[in-house]
DNA sequence: CACCTTCTATGGTACGACCATTGATATAAT
DNA sequence: ATTATATCAATGGTCGTACCATAGAAGGTG
């Protein structure tokens, strides 16, 4: 072999294949090539232009749609399908990071506090009539709710929050906060906050929302949800701390 | 065929078993059964204790690995290693589903809105000595950059950002500005916002920001930063609105 | 017209073979 | 003894083939 006539060359990565192509077809899929609802080639297909195996480009595929750029169907007329992530996909990778970095109840209540007051805001700015009328009926649900059944309390609560944030018009904002609702209510099944107390304070407080965006008072809105945000993480620090757990 | 002796069966969904398989992988790594660090089973091993073939087992793999769940290596000594998932690989997939629901700058803006006050105050609170070298650090060179380069200048714009959020030890709130962060960086090669009035609006923001995170003052440091948001936000809208393009 | 059967292109899956990679280990050179 | 080099072997990477399962369309049947 002839030795030193190599010259200084830096690492070299072998990208695999399938990477390649995932990468190749994301390009395209965000470039427009291939539209949301267009149908992508057949696996067969690609396995021709691409002259890869259909291991491979089926190990594209599946990165594709893990990142919920493709829906893929069998049968005949089958195939796969552009498409755009949706919110559960991506609230499942933000739960993915968090449950991997052990995020804290304090940080999800913080994470909350700074999103919600602007979703208030926005909500009353932009809700509509429709936004308005969920509202109320995930409301009567919760109050209903309130009494005695707590899990159903708990999902209404995380359906109301969300319902706030649809009403937004912002998508990033109403994903974001899809993935503190539902972050928040698994940790409500495991940590058993909600006491009476807390869901009477939690029904009140949203009550007196719901009127500021009934009103299409941003400013009241973004006030009164800072204000009992802080009430509600007074009382979840102190109730956590007195079950003996830590709120970290 | 014996024709009604069926029971009234509910739809009946067939799962590919590379998605089961990956499901009950990440199960398992959720419930600590494969910590951090640890090798997941090579391929063929776990070919032979799931009956499955090999490239069903390898697009499992692959999903998990698009999940940022584990990394794969080739290589005698190789195989699949839990991880946990980066700051950047959540920030890509938020990135996606912002591109796919074609998320407007103003809906960026707003969420940056919401987030950074907090992120400010959690910062002057939680900083250390570190976080705040790092930020005099990105600061020094915002400034030298303000003047001429406008690419530097917005990617440590990017950076002084990303190290604010660092400093909330929020790792939520971290990954969220951080998402940001990039789509606001890549809009603004396209956008070209940025004027030189912007700019030096932003380092004396800035400036102002870091002595509140010197010291330590929570309120002002948030406080500060809604306030130079609101300026910001007004500035770019103007700014884009003159470029004729639309602002949603 | 409504119902049913058939057809067939497509994804789903398995098996086998071989290549490429890579770190440990053994060997050789100094 | 140390360093450099060669070898080894388990593992992922890739391809090819074959066959099964699915699901709409098309056509036939009443």
């Amino acid at each position: 072999m002839p030795p030193d006539m190599l010259a200084d060359l830096g690492a070299i990565s072998v990208p695999k294949s399938s990477d390649v192509l995932a990468a190749r077809l994301q390009e395209q899929i965000l470039s427009g090539t291939y539209a949301p609802g267009a149908a992508l080639p057949t696996e067969r297909e690609l396995v021709s232009t691409t002259g890869l195996g259909r291991g491979s480009v089926r190990e594209a595929l599946r990165i594709l749609e893990a990142q919920g750029l493709v829906r893929t169907r069998a049968g005949r007329y089958g195939g796969s399908v552009v498409s755009k992530p949706t919110d559960a996909l991506l609230a499942g990778h933000i739960g993915l990071f968090a449950k991997g970095h052990s995020v804290s109840l304090r940080a999800l209540v913080e994470a909350r506090q700074a999103l919600e007051p602007m979703v208030a805001g926005l909500a009353a700015k932009n809700r509509t009539p429709d936004d308005l009328a969920a509202l109320k009926r995930i409301s009567a649900r919760l109050d209903a709710a309130a009494v005695a059944d707590v899990p159903a309390f708990l999902l209404e609560n995380a359906h109301w929050h969300n319902a706030l944030a649809v009403a937004t018009r912002n998508d990033l904002l109403r994903a974001f906060t899809a993935s503190i609702s539902d972050l928040m209510l698994e940790a409500s099944k495991i940590e058993n906050f909600a006491s009476p107390e807390v869901r009477s304070l939690v029904t009140r407080a949203h009550r007196k929302i719901l009127q500021a965006i009934e009103a299409q008072d941003a400013d009241i809105a973004r006030r009164r949800v800072e204000r009992d945000l802080q009430a509600y993480a007074r009382h979840l620090e102190a109730a956590v701390k007195a079950a003996g757990r830590n709120f970290k």
